[in-house]
DNA sequence: TTGGTGTTTTGACTTCCGTCAACGCGGGGC
DNA sequence: GCCCCGCGTTGACGGAAGTCAAAACACCAA
């Protein structure tokens, strides 16, 4: 019996469509990991030793400069694919904003199985498609759009992408949510300072567009509000 | 006899690995084309009917918002693969930036025939990572650095990109070549305006860092203080 | 409750880059 | 050759966002 049996993105990451014996293969060369909050999976230019699916929690992929600048290029939820298979370094590093639990494995065990896995290489090529079009659009964000819209295009993706995998059983966005990045990640999303976001946020508050009931929580008041300021 | 048995990038795109008899296959659902500098080849948000590879030119690929802000999110060299396969609507235009030749198959057609090749779908995994890290790395351009840092990393890459094309037979980094873009689509590519990039290449010409022989032409005179500049 | 620490907010000031406008240049057509 | 038109350059100016610094706040532990 494998771990894969009771694995709860088992029908949405990129082992879907893997019949029972080619899982319980899968399961042979992978091991389950938690990551605490904070705690690094992959460092930016490492051989990339590994690749793992994420399982619960939300991790952060960042590039830095050598005089410390940090910019977030991604965000893994339960479901995605982390790392960089066949051959390449990996070009950014792995943290974990929230208690995670992954499943691990060694990039040259990863990538035999892929590669006589066709259908697996498959549901890899859909998501790395998917995610390149979401980061072709982040481009768009940080190279066109003012502090404002950015604000606003964050929290409407936040409101998407976490009522995918929130508590609340109803569909569509979630109206409220608790945020999985500070200030000074949000502003490394974005491409801004910790005191521009905090100074949005304010603004958008005071226009009744957003409430923030602490820290971490946003609640949604105006939605066409926001979606007219995210341009 | 099929046309790719001269084509110049069967051994660089995904083409490549495939047998005489899939060629062929290939072949049957695709066919050439020539797009003219400016001429578009696929619409934003349309359904993406095409997927193509590039055989010779260069094209850029961009978002807009309604307002008409513009952000180029991805250039194509020749061997490189265009358009988005497997049932989402394509996320960005593609415009010829010179004259090219594509080599054009119908997104349905591609799909079946990828579906059943698992080695052409390997190599197209391959790419789409590959140039996913590219991207990632733009996103810091994009996000965290000033405009001087962006035109020297822009000159830097260009420099790359195009020795692995050029005429030049000798290989490494090209010393002088032909920008592909107008100023105002280096303004596209870096998230700059038209007049911001004009002055920061006076400025580099001033410095001694460069030369400008016409409009287009570039001739990197120090790369190390670019290499430094760029962060 | 209190105190301490790290995060967030707010304020004052600065700067880089965008905007607007005028000018220059080069290449194509006549 | 000459003119014209589009692209690129330059200058003056303003504003959005960055920087620096201090205050306020949340959260934890004792």
């Amino acid at each position: 019996m494998s771990s894969c049996d009771t694995c709860v993105v088992r029908n949405r990451a990129i082992c879907a469509g893997l019949d029972n014996h080619e899982i319980e293969a899968l399961n042979q060369i992978g091991r389950r990991r938690t990551v605490t909050a904070g705690e690094p999976l992959i460092w930016e230019d490492d051989d990339s030793l590994l690749v793992a699916n994420v399982i619960e929690g939300v991790l952060k992929l960042t590039t830095s400069t050598e005089d410390g600048r940090e910019q977030i290029v991604g965000v893994a939820y339960p479901s995605d694919f982390i790392g960089r298979p066949f051959g390449q370094t990996s070009s950014a590093s792995v943290v974990a904003l929230t208690d995670a639990r992954v499943c691990v494995f060694s990039r040259n065990d990863f990538d035999r199985f892929a590669r006589e896995h066709p259908e697996l290489e498959h549901k890899l090529l859909e998501r790395t498609l998917a995610e390149l079009d979401r980061t072709r659009s982040w481009m768009m964000l940080l190279g066109r759009k003012n502090a404002s819209e950015k604000i606003a295009t964050f929290l409407l993706e936040m409101s998407d992408r976490l009522a995918e995998t929130g508590c609340t059983p109803a569909f569509g966005p979630a109206k409220r949510f608790s945020l999985p990045f500070s200030r000074q990640q949000v502003a490394d999303v974005l491409g801004l300072t910790i005191e521009t976001v905090s100074r949005q946020f304010t603004k958008l508050k005071n226009d009744g567009v957003i409430e923030l009931p602490s820290r971490r929580e946003v609640e949604i008041l105006n939605r066409q509000a926001l979606v007219s300021l995210a341009g």
